[in-house]
DNA sequence: CTACTCAATTCACCATGATGATTATGAGCA
DNA sequence: TGCTCATAATCATCATGGTGAATTGAGTAG
């Protein structure tokens, strides 16, 4: 189902105008032909102006060396990418387009794997973003989002009562998403909670070591996490942000 | 060509499992018709477990109501997603997926519209994101990345001499890009670019009012950021930092 | 010169039939 | 019990033919 049952590969340097000495064919191949026919029409796309005209359907199509359905799939997923857009008519067919650069930022994003992505990196970038959210929390939120935020709190406390590191992880997640879901900064609120997600994902797998004692560690970063609460219901801004700052400079500050 | 030929149209909620309730239905139609199905296979899937089984493509097919070519595209956009996996075989089909967080980031920074996001946002998360940046750069970076800086920062000296705030905006974001390029973060470089992209289509519009002069205001941030490339240069972590903090505390601070 | 009509081009979507690959399951055998 | 193999289910891709919609440019009328 996955198999590559074409006689004809479009490898064949001759059959793309822009040459092999593009990086882009030293990817590694995506797994189906829609794919790999879209990654050859983003790299025509990539040598025109915007508005560049590529060519017909067909014309591309037999370019690329697929059928009629599987260049269909391709063009959706071009589209959906904002590479090329496609119009009917004389004159007409696929034209190159710029995407915006919110939808650059998502198909390279798109294009990280999560896998390969060092979570120190992640948390490094989350550290940097967590002032903004607690300026934010500061200005815009309200007594009932502090009130979650205790109630985030309390599960904290009982998992430090209980031992239980990994219901305190849980409860620190759901503190900070918590905090980040009063910014009204949409972008600033996409960023951080999909980088908790990605932090999460590799944390669970290493709980701090037994540096010191995962009680005592744990006990330590409720305390800090409460006297953040209190100083962000307080409206204490100095307070808030050099508790950020020492929540972000501990040794093990993944939670 | 983009008409709505579609006299089964999907919108009867006895067609739909997951009910008439769901938010997704209130959203405005995709243009297209794989994308609306799309949309509505997503729903199905969002209410089922990861690795849940959705059903056979046919049986999902008939539930769209559009034809075989069609929910093939629909299936390659939801695969590229990250929405839905798909086997062979008995018991095979559609399957709920949960996107890594990555791709979760990936689709919801797609989902968010170039225009509406505030460019102040943008500058905010661009400023936090500023300190990791040069601390990457002093620790990653080369003699011949810092002469690259210079180069840039030449630019930036021949716009200030011909008054020109246009080239010096450009400069000023090769100098940007430039230093982003030395950090080994691929997320935060990623990250970095197309913020810096989405404040520069914004920006040309609106370089900086009547405040002060506009020759005197580009000649400070010239020295601002010559005197940051000397920091960088000179491995002067504290010079650099409380540089790059006074870059980003001026009142005017697109550039 | 402007506005309208028409023809040609091109696309979106539909339908049908086919081949070959992949996967899961169950039966048979050691 | 574990392994192998055959079968059925299901998918990816291919090919072909069709209708209707959208776009562009040329020609014509006012």
């Amino acid at each position: 189902m996955v198999s590559q049952r074409n006689p004809k590969a479009p490898a064949d340097g001759s059959a793309d105008p822009t040459g092999p000495s593009r990086a882009d064919w030293e990817k590694p191949a995506p797994g189906n032909r829609s794919e790999q026919a879209a990654e050859q029409i983003a790299a025509l796309a990539a040598g025109r102006e915007p508005g560049g005209r590529l060519g017909t359907k067909e014309e591309l199509r037999t370019l690329c060396g697929v059928s009629v359905g599987t260049f269909n799939e391709t063009l959706r997923l071009l589209q959906a990418r904002g590479v090329v857009t496609v119009r009917p008519g004389p004159g007409g067919g696929l034209f190159a387009a710029t995407p915006s650069p919110m939808v650059r930022l998502g198909n390279s994003v798109l294009a990280l794997d999560s896998q390969q992505t060092d979570v120190a990196d992640a948390v490094r970038v989350r550290d940097a973003l967590d002032p903004l959210l607690v300026q934010d929390a500061l200005w815009h939120g309200s007594p009932a989002d502090f009130a979650e935020l205790r109630k985030h709190l309390a599960a904290m406390a009982r998992a430090v009562d209980s031992d239980d590191p990994v219901a305190f992880v849980h409860a620190n997640w759901g503190l900070h998403a918590r905090i980040a879901a009063i910014s009204p900064n949409t972008l600033l609120r996409s960023l951080y909670e999909s980088l908790l997600e990605l932090i999460e994902s590799h944390t669970l797998s290493v709980l701090p070591s037994g540096e010191r004692p995962l009680a005592e560690y744990i006990r330590e970063r409720y305390e800090l996490h409460a006297a953040l609460v209190d100083a962000l219901d307080a409206r204490d801004k100095d307070a808030a942000l050099r508790l950020v700052a020492a929540h972000n400079t501990a040794a093990e500050r993944n939670v």
